[in-house]
RNA sequence: CGGGCCGUGGCGCAGCCUGGCUAGCGCGCUUGCUUGGGGUGCAAGAGGUCCCGGGUUCAAAUCCCGGCGGCCCGACCA
């Protein structure tokens, strides 16, 4: 009867997300806040699976959580004129605070590379206060003139990690473990296969001497910055005077990193693996695995289907949808709409026969199963979802990965893409890191991505601008 | 921040151009019966600052001005 309110992907895809984050009831406009969102539970809890997932492995890796104020004297983002040149159009600034006027403005941290920078100076001396391995789960705000849930709000959550090295090398090497716990999580936790790679020197965070960078392709064929991870070199340190005493009994600047992932994962994950009929949620970040739904139409049977429905979902640690009053038929369309991964149904015909029936959201594969076996079966189907969802979106990354060799094909294919068809593509090809190139790419609303770390292609060539030689081919794209 | 579209019970909309009965419709919601393996049907109900603030008018959801918020495009950015 009422229709599914998603419109389609391919009327209109912008729609089509915008339609999913509601129906899946991951968030919703906050209204009275302009660019802010709510995020509903349905998504908070695949923001804490995610959270999970970074900090179990950040914390492997030796790195600390703690908490940085919200608040940051104006002055700090000054110190760096690069940061602050880069930070300042989209910052929100506190300067009434108690009914009087602030003698110095507090700005609401974009992020804290500046105050930690502060801290950084108190808290290392000596060679043997290093390394500093430190991270905190925050919010920022940045004040964005365009907004869109999950992608790009003007307050969101994320991580924010900070280290200080002895050396740069060691820096680098952190960056580096760093931008392989995100490429990690990206695909083995969100099924989300991405390209790790270099930004180029107009796209790296402002204050760094190089950012890196996990690109994944969403379904349209655009691409999305899922996670950074900057070399700050002693950008920071000289400018908050963090310096510490060597071995050798010299003073030395540290060397810095820093790295974020964010909400805006979310999107990511809902425009890598969602459908026409909703989100869709790779079991290892859904809220909870499934759901039984149980099916009755005489009250003599809906007594035993109960109570075997809720023995087995005990028993499996899934949910029981045990709501009066609402068919299961508006039951499956509930469920499916909120991207759980499997559902079961369990009705007379199947207490009669010990079985219970499974159903995959990605494939809308239906099986039934033995209720003795179900538990092996519920493993395995999870696992197969998990499978077949980083599957599909890695053929996705590979069949929209086109290799172009003149200025003029990489043109041909940016047109393509600008036509909004969904037809979006990465295109590798050889260029420099100019900002002559930037330019000219520029026309077709399209960046370099990254310069990715393996490559996959034919090595050296020459820019398809400059016509210099260049290591390899990088990635071009339209981006969120 | 510029351009376009939009804001009416919880949701989706009509009404607005051309001001005027009691602001309608579908879905949802409540209650009862019914139904139940992909949005069951019938009946009776509840629910409204027409985004906000001014103005014009005898009279404003409707016309005018100013805000706020959303979506799309652009410029800027995770």
């Amino acid at each position: 009867m009422a229709e599914s309110r998603i419109t389609p992907r391919s009327q209109d895809f912008a729609a089509w997300y915008q339609d999913v984050v509601l129906e899946g009831d991951m968030a919703e406009p906050a209204e009275i806040v302009k660019g802010c969102m709510v995020i509903k539970a349905n998504g908070y809890a695949v923001w804490e699976a995610l959270q999970r997932a970074f900090d179990d492995r950040f914390k492997a890796a030796g790195h600390q959580n703690l908490y940085f104020p919200l608040l940051i004297p104006q002055s700090f983002l000054k110190k760096e004129a690069e940061h602050v040149e880069g930070f300042s159009p989209e910052l929100a600034v506190v300067t009434i605070a108690g009914g009087r006027e602030l003698e110095e403005p507090y700005v609401i941290r974009p992020t804290s590379e500046t105050i930690i920078g502060h801290f950084f100076a108190r808290w290392i001396q000596s060679w043997r206060d290093l390394p500093v391995l430190i991270n905190q789960w925050a919010n920022v705000v940045r004040w964005e003139l365009r907004t869109r849930m999950f992608l790009r709000t003007t307050e969101f959550l994320w991580q924010e990690g900070h280290t200080a090295h002895a050396t740069h090398e060691e820096a680098l090497e952190e960056v580096l473990r760093i931008l392989d716990i995100y490429a990690d999580v990206a695909e083995n936790v969100m099924a989300m296969p991405v390209i790790k790679g270099s930004k180029t020197s107009g796209e790296k965070f402002a204050g760094a001497l190089r950012s890196y960078s996990i690109e994944a392709m969403m379904q349209n064929g655009l691409a999305l910055q899922a996670g950074t991870s900057h070399d700050l070199g002693q950008n920071f340190g000289k400018a908050f005077d963090v310096q510490f005493q060597t071995r050798e009994g010299t003073l030395d600047y540290v060397w810095q990193t820093s790295w974020g992932v964010s909400t805006r994962l979310i999107g990511g994950l809902i425009m890598t693996h969602s459908d026409d009929k909703g989100l869709v949620l790779p079991p290892r970040v859904a809220p909870f695995p499934g759901v039984i739904v149980p099916i009755y139409r005489k009250d003599d049977e809906r007594g035993p289907v109960l109570e075997t429905a809720r023995k087995i979902a005990a028993d499996l640690k899934i949910k029981l949808d045990d709501r009066e009053g609402q068919t299961p038929g508006a039951k499956f369309f509930h469920w499916e709409r909120r991207g759980v991964p499997v559902v079961m149904e369990l009705g007379p015909r199947d207490l009669a026969s010990g079985n219970i029936v499974i159903k995959r959201r990605d494939s809308s594969a239906k099986e039934t199963v033995a209720q003795t076996s179900v538990r092996e079966k519920l493993e395995s189907t999870l696992g197969a979802i998990q499978k077949d969802l980083y599957a599909a979106a890695k053929r996705r990354l590979e069949d929209n990965c086109v290799l172009a060799n003149s200025i003029q094909e990489v043109e041909d294919i940016l047109r393509e893409v600008t036509a909004e068809k969904g037809g979006g593509k990465f295109v590798m090809a050889h260029l420099k890191d100019d900002p002559a190139t930037d330019a000219r790419l520029k026309e077709f609303k399209a960046t370099v991505r990254n310069i990715p770390m393996v490559d996959n292609y034919d090595g050296p060539g020459a820019c398809v601008v400059t016509g210099e030689q260049v290591p390899q081919r990088v990635v071009i794209a339209k981006a969120y």
